[in-house]
DNA sequence: AGCGGTCTTGCAAACGTTTGCAATTATTAT
DNA sequence: ATAATAATTGCAAACGTTTGCAAGACCGCT
């Protein structure tokens, strides 16, 4: 790389006649600086355009004002929106935000922690839908700063954790099908490696057993969060011999399989065929009939797992602080009594508890 | 941050019984290494579990292996497909990848671009819808490698851009919905301040004037690439005492906002409104009726990017290299011979030049 | 005027790496 | 065998910053 070479602190040092560790002080805010020397500092940084090497800095020991951010999948619009409200939250905190995606790939994951924490970050994000792993044992053991974030609530007991009642959310869901007189609901499933995907379809059984409907493990269809999957399920639900008068998918995307699926085989939403969602992405809003969803505090889980990060740099020593965000069932559209039902059922009795 | 001391290029020295230097040469790579040395090396790095710093390599003049990405949004899924098909074209290459988004603060581009640049990365990759800045007259001076990447086609002539037919890909359009009978076509602008939202406008009055039709002012009705904004623009539109039998939408989120108006009035589309998007992401295949528009090849450009920045690296003085990419009409089942129409309008005539 | 203390300030070391240079050793050609 | 050449290696300097330490300047007090 050719061209002039960039404006070190000992260039603006020469510039305003002091000396360099006085530059760095002025610049790191540093209490006791002569107000005129702080000044003549400020006026050289502007007239050289000098910004800080944060390579020099981390490595120097100070902070490098930069938090990582570990990601599995941008693709989908549950990560993107969590990113991005990170992203705003982290720029009003004047720290700017590296991003790694894995891809899928979990052997990656480690890689990229450790590549991120030799140096070049000052905390760690990780928004990745698995359970404990070891290396978050051996960041914890280094002190290192760090928050997960998650979709599901049990995780290890020492790190600090930003989830959501996702589970009750499902559970919101199936009362409000049960409730609308569904008794056959065909569930489609995350991708069963996430524990909010096995989160979700305990909360499906245990709604079901709550109000004494019976289980049929015919209705219950593997999934994976992805749309192709869940057209797949769809077809082999409706193709029961008595099929479901509802489908729960485990997030939105796979809901809106169960729109093209019923579509394309002339069935109406919701006269014919039920379909509730989880996640409420921004799309499902706008979808013929609304998509009836599960809400996920989207915004409200980036700035939480920001504050938290925040807090614990500060104090790496404080002991690990778990927010668990609420979950909202959004009843919009696409949800309505069944069709050959000549009543809404009224659960008679109260559940045997939830 | 308190833990067990990070291992150094030093204890790996030690270790192996080498000089820290040989261990440093065997880790990138130099080709004068006595393999015996070498292989001790690599089992010390190994038994110690050592990866290296990456502030320190870079400060020391190396190679960061990391390249930096700016965006102004990541919330769309335009972006979002860019972003991931760089992302693992650059895990491809071995570079890591640092992330940043402006949320479409234009200052803060060059305080990124800044940021990033000084040390922290190898190279640059823009993915910035707007014109040409005094930065990157300043990375072009400093011979800093980079890449823009944008869906129009004028630039400046030095930066190594990766573009889209994306001009002609809306004069397609155009063409299309003109040979199926179409005198009257509404159109939704993109934000005025983007560049590819201009030069769609421009198709959109070129395809006009080729074909001998009347440019009606109150068929254009100015949006913002969102859907709130198509969605009134839309409302306008059919509001207008001689309704557009056909709306063109300069993307696809304001295709869909076209889609609900007309749904929300009872009129069928393709039936009784045409509608035409841009971009052709995901969800446009999955919508009822499927969405025709324009395909950007969006993982291509990722992949083209990311070589031509390759490039770049390898050799920082080579000619600026402009890769165009081809735009593809995407015909699905939104857009139909208009109902008032007899017979489908055939141009007799050729066009008067495109 | 002299004293203890608090502000300011600069020097130098350190962070972990790469790399030019020079020294040493191995290899080849004569 | 000898000179020239090439391969291999280590030392030390450099990258741009932060920060402990110590010295000088300044303050209020007696």
């Amino acid at each position: 790389m050719i061209g002039p070479r960039p404006v070190t602190i000992k260039d603006v040092a020469r510039e305003a006649g002091v000396s360099y560790s006085t530059v760095s002080r002025v610049l790191n805010g540093y209490p006791h600086i002569h107000p005129d020397k702080r000044r003549r500092v400020l006026e050289a940084v502007d007239r050289l355009g000098y910004s800080v090497n944060l390579q020099a800095r981390s490595l120097a020991g100070g902070h490098s004002q930069v938090i990582g951010l570990i990601v599995h999948d941008l693709g989908n619009p549950y990560t993107a929106q969590v990113v991005q409200s990170i992203d705003e939250a982290l720029a009003h905190a004047e720290y700017e935000l590296v991003l790694h995606t894995t891809h899928g790939h979990h052997h990656k994951e480690a890689v990229y922690v450790d590549i991120l924490t030799r140096g070049m970050v000052d905390g760690l994000m990780m928004l990745i839908p698995l359970g404990p792993t070891p290396y978050l044992q051996q960041l914890h053991e280094r002190r290192f700063p760090y928050v997960i974030i998650c979709d599901h609530q049990q995780y290890d007991d020492f790190s600090p954790t930003v989830s959501t009642t996702s589970r009750q959310g499902a559970y919101d869901v199936m009362r409000y099908l049960i409730a609308l007189g569904h008794r056959r609901i065909g569930f489609i499933t995350g991708r069963p490696d996430f524990i909010s995907a096995a989160e979700r379809l305990e909360a499906y059984k245990a709604a079901l057993a709550a109000y004494g409907l019976p289980l049929d493990p015919a209705l219950i269809y593997t999934g994976d969060y992805q749309y192709r999957a869940a057209y797949t399920a769809t077809t082999a639900l409706l193709d029961l011999p008595q099929p479901p008068t509802a489908i729960f998918a485990a997030n939105d995307l796979s809901a809106f399989a169960v729109y093209d699926v019923a579509r394309s085989r002339g069935l109406r939403v919701p006269d014919d065929l039920s379909v509730a969602g989880f996640d409420d992405v921004p799309q499902s809003a706008y979808m013929h009939p609304a998509l009836t969803t599960v809400r996920q505090p989207l915004l409200a889980m980036g700035e939480a797992a920001t504050r938290l990060l925040m807090d614990t740099i500060a104090d790496p020593n404080r002991p690990a602080e778990r927010i668990v965000l609420p979950t909202e069932l959004i009843i919009r559209e696409s949800c309505q009594p069944p069709a050959h039902s000549e009543r809404p059922f009224k659960p008679s009795a109260q559940p045997k508890g939830e």
